[in-house]
DNA sequence: GCCGTTTTCGGCCCGACTGTTTTCAGTCG
C-alpha cells in the first residue's frame, strides 16, 4: 500500500506546478516543492496524524501543513481544484518534456492555445512554435527531440509505481473470500526497469467476484475487457492492468506461464515437447495421454523438465534454460545478503535526514556495516567544506558507541570533474573509509572525451567506487556517450568497484551492463544513494537489477563480509 | 511559503548552459 506520504508528496508537486505556470514569484512553489520533498522523505506515515505532528515535517509551516490536514481528511484540497480549473492538465503535462518548462509551457498555451503534448506535435509539424516570442528554430527542434525521447519509454512506468499499483490492487484481491492466492507476474516479477502493464493472479473457483472487485476499485479508470477468467483495466494513472483467476491446482503453471517472458517460455514449450510433453498455464502434460504431471508448484514444474528452478528475474532467454538444464545456474544474490549500503546521503549536503536517522533505519535493517557518504565540495550547491566533513566523521565516531554490531563507514561522493580530477586530494581522502566518484555534470562530452575522464577517475587509487556510471534518468536523460568496453576493461584492471544504483529512476547500471561489466571480471556495490529515510528501502529494485545481471554474493562487494570488503577498499592505495 | 546565534523581514543551494538575445530568460542539476 503506498503510504499517505506519497500522495500528499504528489498533491504538493501539482500545487508547485501549477503555481510554477501561473505566477511569477519562483519561490512560492519551490517552497511546495521543497514540502514535498521532505514529506515523502518523512520516515513517520501522516495518515490519521493532526496538525501538530504534520508541521514536525521540516519546510513545512503552517499553510502547507493545513493544506496537507485538508487533503489528509477529505482526500482533496480546494485550492488544488481552483488552480486545476484555470490550467487545462494537459499543459501541466507538457512540462515533462526535457527542455521545457513553466514558463515556455505558459506561453504555448496562451499564445498557440496548445493543452496537449499531441497538439504540440501538431504545432510544431505546423512550424508555429519557433515563430514564438524568445523560440525560435533551434528550441523548436529542441522540444520535438524531447517529445520522442519522452515517447520512446512508450507509456511505460517505473518499476517503483508499478510495484505500488500492484500491491495497492493485491491488497484488495488478496482480502476476498473467494481468493486463495495472489501475486503479481509478468515485468514487474522479473524486475525489469519499467514496466508496460501489470499482470495480477489470483488463485480460486469463483471467478465473477473476483472480477466485480477488481473493476469498482476506486483507481480504476476505464474497464477494456471483462470475462470469467481474464479482466483488464486501465488505472487513474494510465497503466494497464490485467488479472487472470486460475484455478488453485494450477498455480505453478500459471505463474511460470505469466512471469514469462515470452522468449523463455517459447524455449522451455519447446523443451517439453521435444520430451514427449505439454506445457501450458494449466500444467505440465503428457503428450499422449493428456496425464497431468506437474502445475502445482513453479519448482514441480521445472523439475519435471528436468531444469533446475529459474528465479523470475533470470527469465529472459539469456542462456538460463541451458544453465538450468546443466545445473550451472547462478545463485544469484539476495536482498538479505546485503551486509550494508556504501552510498547514503544526510541533511548535511542534501539530504533529507539526519545522520542519526539513517543509521538507525540502517541498523533495523540489520546491516553490519554502513557508510554514510556526502557530497564533497565541488558540487558547488552542496556547500561542503573539510571543516563541516571532519566534523560530521567526529560525530560518527561518537555515534559508533552506539551501535556496537554495525561498523558505522565514514565516506564521500566526489565529483568527476570534466577533465577527471576528483575534490580534494589524496592526503585528506586517504582518510576517508571510502570514497564513490561520480558524474554529475557536463554530460554532453564527446565519447572520447567523457571516456578518458572516467577512466582517470577509476584509475584515481583513492576512488574505490564509481557512482551511478552513465547518469541516466529513466524516461528523462539519456545515459552520457561513454566507451563501455574500454571502462569496464579499466574497472576489472583497477579493482574499482561500480556502482548499481538502486533509486527506481536510475537503475544504473542497467541489466545488459551487468552482464557486460561482469565478463571484465568487475565488482559491483549494489548501492541506494539514499538521500531520505524511506530511499534505504530502494535496494530491492537494485538486487533486481544485479541478480538479472546474474551476480553472486561473490561479485557484490557489500555482500561480503567487514573485512574482506575492508581489504578490498585498502587494496590498490599508495 | 518557509525560516532564523548574521534576520520576524528579506532572503531563498549557486552556477552552467542554451538559445535568444544586444543584456538576459528559462531550464537544469
Amino acid at each position: 500500500m503506498p503510504r499517505a506520504n506519497d500522495a500528499v508528496e504528489a498533491m504538493l508537486i501539482e500545487y508547485a506546478d501549477l503555481l510554477s505556470i501561473l505566477f511569477e514569484d519562483p519561490y512560492k512553489p519551490r517552497a511546495y516543492e521543497k514540502a514535498a520533498r521532505a514529506v515523502g522523505g518523512y520516515s513517520v506515515d501522516l495518515e490519521g496524524k493532526d496538525l501538530p505532528e504534520i508541521l514536525k515535517v521540516p519546510a513545512v509551516g503552517r499553510s502547507i501543513g493545513e493544506k496537507i490536514q485538508e487533503f489528509l481528511t477529505t482526500g482533496e484540497l480546494a485550492e488544488l481544484e481552483e488552480l486545476r480549473e484555470r490550467i487545462p492538465p494537459g499543459v501541466r503535462g507538457l512540462m515533462s518534456i526535457p527542455g521545457l518548462g513553466p514558463k515556455k509551457a505558459m506561453v504555448l498555451h496562451q499564445e498557440l492555445g496548445v493543452g496537449s503534448v499531441d497538439e504540440l506535435v501538431a504545432a510544431i509539424e505546423q512550424d508555429r512554435v519557433a515563430a514564438l516570442p524568445r523560440f525560435g528554430a533551434k528550441t523548436q527542434e529542441n522540444i520535438a527531440r524531447g517529445i520522442r525521447q519522452m515517447q520512446a519509454a512508450g507509456g511505460r512506468v517505473k518499476i517503483d509505481v508499478a510495484l505500488g499499483v500492484a500491491e495497492t490492487f493485491l491488497e484488495l484481491l488478496g482480502s476476498l473470500p473467494e481468493a486463495t492466492r495472489a501475486a503479481y507476474a509478468g515485468s514487474l516479477r522479473r524486475m525489469k526497469e519499467t514496466i508496460g502493464d501489470v499482470d495480477l493472479l489470483v488463485a480460486g473457483s469463483d471467478a465473477p467476484p473476483v472480477m466485480e472487485a477488481f473493476v469498482t476499485h476506486p483507481s480504476v479508470a476505464r474497464v477494456l475487457a471483462k470475462g470469467d477468467t481474464k479482466t483488464s483495466v486501465v488505472t487513474d494513472l494510465g497503466l494497464q492492468l490485467d488479472l487472470r483467476v486460475i484455478p488453485d491446482e494450477a498455480w505453478g503453471a500459471a505463474m511460470i506461464y505469466f512471469t514469462g517472458s515470452k522468449p523463455h517460455n517459447i524455449r522451455i514449450r519447446e523443451m517439453a515437447v521435444r520430451r514427449g510433453l505439454k506445457l501450458s498455464e494449466y500444467g505440465l502434460f503428457d503428450a499422449k495421454s493428456g496425464d497431468l504431471l506437474a502445475a502445482e508448484s513453479e519448482e514441480s514444474v521445472y523439475e519435471r523438465l528436468g531444469m533446475q528452478f529459474v528465479e523470475p528475474t533470470l527469465r529472459e532467454d539469456r542462456g538460463e534454460v541451458e544453465a538450468a538444464l546443466a545445473g550451472e545456474l547462478p545463485v544469484v544474490v539476495t536482498e538479505r545478503q546485503l551486509k550494508g549500503d556504501l552510498h547514503t546521503h544526510t541533511n548535511l549536503t542534501d539530504g533529507l535526514a539526519s545522520l542519526e536517522e539513517m543509521v538507525a533505519r540502517a541498523a533495523e535493517l540489520g546491516y553490519a556495516y554502513f557508510a554514510i557518504t556526502d557530497h564533497a565540495p565541488n558540487l558547488y550547491m552542496q556547500r561542503m567544506t573539510e571543516e563541516k566533513i571532519l566534523a560530521q566523521r567526529s560525530r560518527i565516531e561518537k555515534l559508533r558507541r552506539t551501535y556496537p554490531k554495525m561498523t558505522l563507514l565514514h565516506g564521500t561522493e566526489l565529483n568527476i570533474d570534466p577533465d577527471g580530477e576528483v575534490d580534494w586530494d589524496g592526503p585528506f581522502l586517504a582518510d576517508f573509509d571510502l570514497t564513490v566518484a561520480s558524474v554529475h555534470s557536463h554530460f554532453t562530452q564527446s565519447r572520447d572525451e567523457m571516456t578518458a575522464r572516467v577512466i582517470r577517475a577509476i584509475e584515481n587509487p583513492y576512488v574505490d567506487i564509481i557512482g551511478h556510471l552513465t547518469t541516466r534518468q529513466i524516461g528523462k536523460r539519456p545515459p552520457v556517450d561513454l566507451d563501455l568496453e574500454a571502462v569496464f576493461e579499466a574497472a576489472g584492471r583497477t579493482g574499482t568497484a561500480i556502482e548499481i544504483n538502486s533509486h527506481p529512476d536510475r537503475l544504473d547500471l542497467s541489466d545488459e551492463h551487468v552482464l557486460w561489466a561482469r565478463r571484465h571480471g568487475v565488482r559491483f556495490a549494489v548501492n541506494t544513494d539514499a538521500h531520505a529515510v524511506p530511499h534505504l528501502d530502494h535496494r530491492r529494485f537494485g538486487v533486481g537489477m544485479a541478480q538479472r545481471g546474474w551476480l553472486t554474493k561473490d561479485d557484490v562487494i557489500n555482500a561480503w563480509p567487514l573485512r574482506k570488503l575492508q581489504r578490498f577498499l585498502a587494496a590498490g592505495r599508495p
